[in-house]
DNA sequence: AGTGAAAATAAGAACCC
DNA sequence: GGGTTCTTATTTTCACT
């Protein structure tokens, strides 16, 4: 499916998306015309889904970060997507996963302060009906690795 | 710090981290030349700290995502830190926290299959010495809100 | 800080192998 | 599928406000 081109241009597009056309075709050793064609059937392919500007959620004002455990119950569509649908709407909520194992759900979330976190659970989570248990992680660090490593 | 023009260009860029600046400056009504230099001064500040383009796991060959959450003791720094090395140079992590709550970590990880999974959870962590609980969270569904909310 | 115009550079299309 | 060339467009610098 992708050839070893490909994951070159992918690799190097997730390490720096804005990186021009010109010196993209250089590092993977194609003309700029072919590299181009490449990166749009790349896209095209929903290969690279998009790019985004990485933040510093601090600079926003939003320094204290947070993992959410929740277990809901019934865990029906009835309950899960309404449930999905207002997580995703609180702006505090970076990430959702919907996951299977201990628990049903794991919400990322970005807050001001300490006390901004314990309104966001209170108020946000545990006030909810369908919403049986909680549990914090407070994020002292995150490294992302934004490039996917070969197998 | 950041006044609303900053905060417009971090959106959009959050957005797409590939829009033209000539783009850009029109959708912050700022001319080319000023929203460059604004960029510029972002990117120095480290309030925008990288670009990255978003690929699909799975047509890289890695379909199925979890998070484990794993406890280690002890927990000092003799052991925390040649852990995360050793967790951040695996293929498979994707992105590891350092966090306070129930676990000590959480990993993010993308495999090929039910079969990578396990051994990953076996081979890497289970056998382990300083690992002493470790659980694991199939995500079915993951949704990522690449631009943070205005608060 | 912000702008507009000029020079340098890159993108995108047409065409050929 | 890949490359070269050419036209168009964008980026980036700089003198000025």
């Amino acid at each position: 499916m992708l050839d070893s081109v490909d994951l070159a241009i992918v690799r190097e597009l997730q390490n720096d998306a804005r990186i021009s056309n010109k010196n993209l075709a250089a590092k993977v050793n194609l003309a700029p015309s072919t590299c181009l064609e490449r990166v749009r059937i790349l896209r095209q392919r929903g290969v690279l889904r998009g790019f985004h500007a990485d933040a510093d959620p601090g600079a926003l004002g939003r320094p204290l970060l947070a993992f959410i455990t929740i277990r809901i119950r019934p865990h029906t569509r009835e309950i899960v997507d309404p449930f999905i649908t207002y997580t995703l709407q609180l702006p505090e909520t970076i990430a959702l996963s919907h996951v299977a194992g201990p628990d049903d759900f794991l919400v990322q979330v970005a807050v001001r302060d300490a006390t901004h976190l314990k309104q966001v659970l209170l108020e946000c989570f545990t006030s909810r009906r369908e919403v049986t248990q909680l549990q914090t992680h407070l994020v002292f660090s995150h490294i992302y690795k934004w490039a996917t490593d070969p197998m």
